[in-house]
DNA sequence: CCAAGACCTGAGCAAATGCTCATAATAGTG
DNA sequence: CACTATTATGAGCATTTGCTCAGGTCTTGG
């Protein structure tokens, strides 16, 4: 364990843009990196080696590994966008669409780098705050699912909540894997929307 | 990498009682172990400690570090049990006993470790051989449920071969994070059950 | 053009890890 | 009991890993 860290990034901020761009390459190589060996065997040598950077320098801008992930992490977060649920069209019969734009949405939230993301979510110790941010995250949206659902005319499911986790979840867990289905992702795409919708739309008795 | 080896395994076999009952707790260990800390944090000094036999002892055994996952990747393909066709129901009506029968195995198929499980998954590095047989197992598992979908009068879908990936991945990725829902067991069965039955029977038109 | 700060380098250290081997303890057999 | 085959031990070697630091190179403001 680290000793009581006086700062909590004691690290040289970048004043110039060459070393933005020396941030920047290492935070691409660790990308690609963790992405291929995973985080444990993506060793910080290897990352600075793929950034065509001294070891040296990668410790100038992040503090351990640790921080290298999180980082990637904050990045990841930062850059995640929802479809908002004024987007949505809420008239009956359209549940497909709006179970169509949650896919959607995952879909392009992984398209990046999907391993990584496996990476950062399986293996990533992140700090505590770092934790809480993502569990937020999380949270929030599967609220913002939740509230679509419910304001959703078609939507006849037993219990609300255990429905929008399996479906958050679902959906997740698909995408995931898109890479490894035979079919091509449109394919992939409408099955999963039909495969949620039918489950959303209760039992046709 | 190592030289050509003489043989597959030059260990030696266990001849007296007590040389099992190592073995054994090796392997206990190391499920534990791995379980716990993942592949690559989960030293073979830990698993010896756990297992409360010496590191040479371990080796006596186990070649390397790799075929110790590979003993319990095998293990676990063993024990796996699967409902064959000819126990399942195909009366009209019957798709969703058909289908929690898929999911009741697959939970059961996970029930030992399922962050084990991920792990030899995931981080396993198998030998040739023993990935083909990890292959084949999908495979022929998946083989197995497209017969069954193919002859149950119920079932109504676009593409029967992206159904059964969809529905064989679903019901799999799902179980593995069982243990992260929030809800009992039964719910969660239930609602996978659900999801995966409207699924198959296609438009409810 | 020149100093001072910003940035970069890489040999190498301390710790950890996979694994070996010489030796000791135990079990089976007559 | 004695003798051999089998099993168990753990110090320690070779390698790898995260990371430091003493000293270099480049940029920039004056």
């Amino acid at each position: 364990m680290p000793s009581a860290s006086r700062d909590v990034d004691a690290r040289r901020k970048p004043r110039q843009v060459r070393a933005e761009l020396t941030r920047d390459r290492i935070l691409t190589a660790a990308a690609h990196v963790f992405s291929e060996h995973g985080y444990a065997a993506g060793t910080t040598n290897r990352i600075a080696e793929r950034a065509r950077v001294s070891i040296g320098s990668l410790y100038q801008y992040f503090p351990n590994k640790d921080s290298i992930l999180a980082e990637l992490m904050v990045r990841h977060i930062d850059r995640g966008t929802w479809t908002q649920a004024d987007q949505l069209d809420f008239s009956p019969g359209s549940l497909e669409s709006v179970v169509r734009a949650l896919v959607r949405d995952a879909i392009d939230n992984h398209r990046d780098d999907p391993q990584l993301l496996r990476i950062m979510i399986e293996e990533g110790q992140f700090s505590a705050e770092l934790r809480d941010t993502i569990t937020r995250h999380g949270e929030q949206r599967v609220a913002q699912v939740r509230a679509v659902f419910a304001r959703h005319p078609d939507v006849d499911v037993r219990d609300l909540d255990t429905a929008v986790d399996l479906v958050v979840f679902t959906v997740e867990l698909n995408t995931h894997r898109l890479a490894a289905f035979r079919q091509p992702a449109e394919t992939f795409e409408n099955e999963l929307v039909d495969m949620m919708t039918r489950y959303l739309r209760g039992p046709s008795a």
